[in-house]
DNA sequence: TCCTGCATCTGGATCGATACAGATGACATG
DNA sequence: CATGTCATCTGTATCGATCCAGATGCAGGA
């Protein structure tokens, strides 16, 4: 059962007795051919199993893909099970399904697969997700001299961006916690590199932090603790990742249990507190009553939970839909759009027990 | 600042004193010519701009366009927000990156776009996720006349298909309960029809069961109870969305708060399951205590909730991953795939209270 | 009658690459 | 010295469509 080789348009054009064009117009064109031919093209075409004007070619010849490529830093894995990131995510697809464009998903994690994949992509612009490390892959995105946009990473390339306002929404947390009569305080941290190191950040690993979100958000938490006269010296903090809830649990129990235990934990991601608070609860501590845990993001989650978690919100889906408008140009161009972050009080943040 | 046109492969080689054919080998075949060459040829590309062999062009010419298409029913908020929808994807995108194939995202919501997005699509095959109403949409992506692959969705094409065996996992979570001594059971089931209904399941719903997996758990589920000798009549069953929770947990208040309050609840999904626990905790219900609750997938956020749940784990980052498999040609064809499902027992059920 | 305008249809050039068969020269072999 | 082999490089045909300029026929106006 060989694979009969599928018809093309000069076949069904030869069937139906038309030229090439008239046969392609009777595709993409109505107005350029009576209805009746175009009805009688289409039959032939139907009759003949003509698949439609062949995506490839139309492609090479109008230089138009109809679709974008969103690069990843992580596994695809974590893309799409981190919730923040999906959520950005749903914003870019979004802003695709208004522009009439397709999605190509591409991770970077092996990058030199990255780079092939991003070479090949037949796409016309790309998003960058909060690449840093990668840059080889940025790198292969540039090479293709197509549009770009970058999200949540302003600094590493040079063109329009959607960031939101890390380091005031961090500001905002700390202030909540603080105006609370919080003074005991630890902080668990995002990743800092790409390394998989889980532990206490020292002072190296603060030297060198790659990832601008980590950065500005631990830069807003420090504004506002030092501003309120807390020592930073005792602040403890912690890196781990999101999507490994394991690690993050451990980090937040070698937090918790040395002496004069923080009555306060900024968290620099909803899911990052979620582990958190299982954690706690794990060594009988109550939440909000003997430990207060602020979140970052506001994923759909956050709201459901036991209690109600207290976090920064940022417009995750405005995100992506943003980045899509621009890089379509159904939006006018900016060099580059900041969001806002707003702190949502609930349910796991409260006085200090006296 | 008009865009200057991108040189091509053509002036490469002029460049370089050299055929295009050697050029193009310079790329992609550094056996056909000497080392040398070829490192003169890609310093030339490089000095030149030259973004590599152009995408497009070379699929057209190749007939591979690396990358395989996702069609999904919902929008691809639902596709991404779902866990287990994106565990899915996950191991999708595992199986394209074992072969170097990219990804590219389709929603269904929108017939007449999806259709488009399809017949547009520079893919070499489609992946078909869960449709079974958008016969539309199903009959452009069959139109193609690419491999296509079905996922949960044996009956509608004929392809390939990976399902799990989702009535024998029902029965395993009603069985589960039933040996724990439940007598009162109500089912919370998954939507039925694409119409966005939520409420009671009647007879005329249960009459037309669109949703493969809704059908086969809700059998699941009854077959297990009528064996114990429960009267199917007195077991309520609620239909909602899983990527709604307020309708999910409207419909557990429905179920909760009749007379005769069931002991035990059976949820099509984990996030249905979760939205329960939720909603029950609202109605001063303690789990496992006052009511058992089973859910279905077992997403990675399962193990972590507070008490974990109890539910039927089916092998989601596999499911996907076989399907890329099937698809790519990287397994031996077969014409379907039938994966095992598996009871957890964690903390969310109990004996009934005396 | 001739010209103009409009709707409809056609032919050739083109998008940018790869496939394939064949040309070239160096070198070893009988 | 003729021949065969090998590595290296070239030229042409081709993938399947769209673009663009022009051909055709017909109706209406001067």
């Amino acid at each position: 059962m060989a694979k009969p080789a599928l018809p093309t348009l000069l076949d069904v054009a030869r069937a139906a007795g038309v030229s090439r064009t008239t046969a392609s117009n009777a595709f993409n064109r109505p107005d350029q051919l009576s209805g009746e031919l175009r009805a009688k093209v289409r039959a032939v075409a139907q009759a003949m199993g003509y698949p439609g004007p062949h995506p490839m070619a139309r492609m090479l010849r109008t230089g138009r893909a109809g679709a974008i490529g969103v690069v990843f830093p992580d596994e695809l894995v974590h893309a799409v099970s981190d919730p923040a990131a999906s959520a950005m995510l749903q914003g870019i697809a979004a802003g695709c399904d208004a522009a009439e464009a397709a999605l190509l998903l591409l991770s970077a994690v092996d990058q030199a697969a990255a780079q092939r994949a991003v070479a090949q992509a037949a796409v016309d612009g790309f998003i960058i997700h909060c690449l840093a490390a990668e840059r080889a892959v940025i790198d292969s995105v540039l090479e293709r001299g197509l549009p770009v946009v970058t999200i949540d990473n302003s600094a590493v390339v040079d063109a329009p961006s959607v960031t939101i306002a890390e380091r005031a929404g961090a500001r905002l947390a700390a202030e909540h916690l603080l105006r609370l009569g919080h003074r005991r305080f630890a902080i668990l941290a995002l990743e800092t590199q790409p390394d998989d190191y889980a532990g206490p950040l020292d002072a190296a690993r603060r030297r060198d932090i790659m990832y601008l979100g980590t950065r500005l958000r631990l830069e807003g938490y420090e504004a506002a603790l030092a501003a309120a006269g807390i020592d930073l010296g005792s602040v403890p903090v912690e890196e781990s990742f999101c999507y490994r809830p394991e690690a993050a649990m451990a980090a937040t129990a070698r937090l918790l249990t040395g002496p004069d235990r923080p009555t306060a934990l900024l968290a620099m991601s909803d899911l990052l507190a979620l582990a958190a608070i299982a954690q706690a609860r794990l060594l009988g501590l109550r939440v909000p009553d003997d430990l207060s845990v602020v979140g970052f993001d506001d994923i759909p989650l956050a709201g459901l939970q036991q209690p109600p978690l207290t976090t920064i919100r940022q417009p995750l889906v405005e995100k992506g839909r943003i980045a899509a408008e621009l890089l379509l140009g159904e939006r006018a161009k900016a060099q580059s759009v900041v969001l806002p972050t707003e702190l949502v009080i609930r349910g796991t943040t409260a006085p200090p027990a006296a």
